[in-house]
DNA sequence: CGAAGTGTTGAAGCAAATCAATTTTCGTGG
DNA sequence: CCACGAAAATTGATTTGCTTCAACACTTCG
């Protein structure tokens, strides 16, 4: 599969042809933004819904003491803010990390999706299995130590990027630098550094450059006690394409 | 108003009084569990929606090495699991933490209340702005110090209490152990008992017995760098009945 | 009255932050 | 293609916030 929501969607839930097609028409019309732009601001009222086709993004927050705190990264397929007509206005930023593609898809374009009563059902799946991200990063966050909490975070986006077909056997493209990485965990870039050195000395993970390669996916897993139900795939779709 | 759903609800969107009725006769069948009893466990896969009337519960995951984190507290107004449905099986607990009375809705009642667009929209607004909690909360764990942290959640519970008439003018009742505090915030014990003293002696947070009393709201707001706005709430609906 | 659960206190240890340099990588223009 | 400057990564030293361990006090309730 090609379009990165088909992939995803298809994933959660058994999407009919004449779905995939109408996704694939209304995803159509793309443009790009470059690294660091924002895509929404806290307290905009978009009109439209922001999808990511390619590049990596974040929902973040800033505190007043300048502090950010990263609340998803969103890859593609991802929806940034399907969410928002009802809430009236953003509560946070979404920014690009790197330089993204995204489709704009205006609100009655997404009316007319959810008219599909399996289209509806995939895109209520998506974020559901956000919010279920959310809570197990609250849990990484709030009891596990970093060096777990890191591994658990691998794990996770090794399945969620293999099933929109960005990952290959054992490795994944994870263009942040250690500071976005330490504004996901909650850590300083001092500490990251030395988790993600310890995480290699253990032969668990590997980084070079952006690339992310999982040395040995077994004790990863063990390690980080990653168990992946959170992510409700059906079946084994958690393999690489 | 009574009935804590219509409260809440009424709280983030404008409802019908035939909306009102109908929630309120969907919610008149209740029956009560005892503290520390599990209202839906991982893995199960329930078929009624669980609705909280009286009394506090909580989602927690529990880690292989017995650390639980608790990833929200359910007042009363609050909903356990419209999202099950969906994604098939709970990938958490719902744990009660003091006797609660709840309320279960088979499916096909929820259905029918989705049919009021009114409704439907409210609805989805609660579990956006739950969602919204847990993004707050993750922000907290990430990148406030435990004490602006604790600050940060009394603020936060005195506006939901309050907004379901569980509040008075500056104190509310939160019957948590400081163990679950503990769980709630990923602190240990000890450290719990020591920020509560420490919010204490600043003026900011007095606690005896399960009463939780603001001392200075304003304060505590400016300390806890407290925005009220991703509870999306209309209008003043943060004071007090 | 005793026992279990909860809250409190002190001391010691540890994980992670902070501070401060230094090195490496990378993008850019000459 | 190389040189330069900026961003990112790395390292060491120090400090701090939080945990752990251990003991003890208070409350509640059977």
């Amino acid at each position: 599969v090609q379009n990165p929501f088909v992939a995803k969607l298809c994933a959660g839930i058994d999407l009919r042809d004449d779905d995939r097609r109408a996704l694939e028409a209304a995803s159509a019309r793309t443009r790009t933004i470059g690294p660091r732009e924002q895509i929404i601001g806290e307290g905009d009222r978009p009109n439209d819904v922001h999808l990511i086709i390619e590049g990596f993004a974040a929902r973040a927050k800033t505190l007043p003491g300048g502090d950010r705190q990263i609340m998803a990264l969103l890859l593609p397929g991802d929806s940034c803010d399907l969410h928002v007509a009802i809430l009236g206005e953003m509560d946070h930023d979404i920014v690009a990390i790197t330089k993204c593609t995204l489709v704009d898809i205006p609100r009655h374009v997404i009316e007319e999706l959810l008219g599909s009563p399996t289209l509806a059902r995939a895109l209520w799946w998506s974020t559901l299995v956000d919010e279920a991200v959310l809570r197990e990063w609250l849990v990484s966050m709030g009891r596990r130590p970093a060096d777990e909490q890191a591994a658990h975070l691998f794990c996770e986006l090794y399945i969620r990027l293999a099933t929109v077909g960005r990952a290959d056997e054992d490795s994944y493209d994870l263009p942040l630098t250690q500071e976005e990485l330490g504004d996901v965990l909650g850590l300083s870039i001092v500490h990251v550094n030395r988790v993600l050195q310890k995480l290699k000395a253990d032969g668990l993970v590997e980084r070079r450059g952006s690339r992310v390669r999982l040395l040995d996916r077994t004790r990863l897993a063990e390690f980080a006690a990653f168990n992946p139900n959170y992510l409700h795939l059906r079946g084994t779709n958690a393999g690489p394409a």
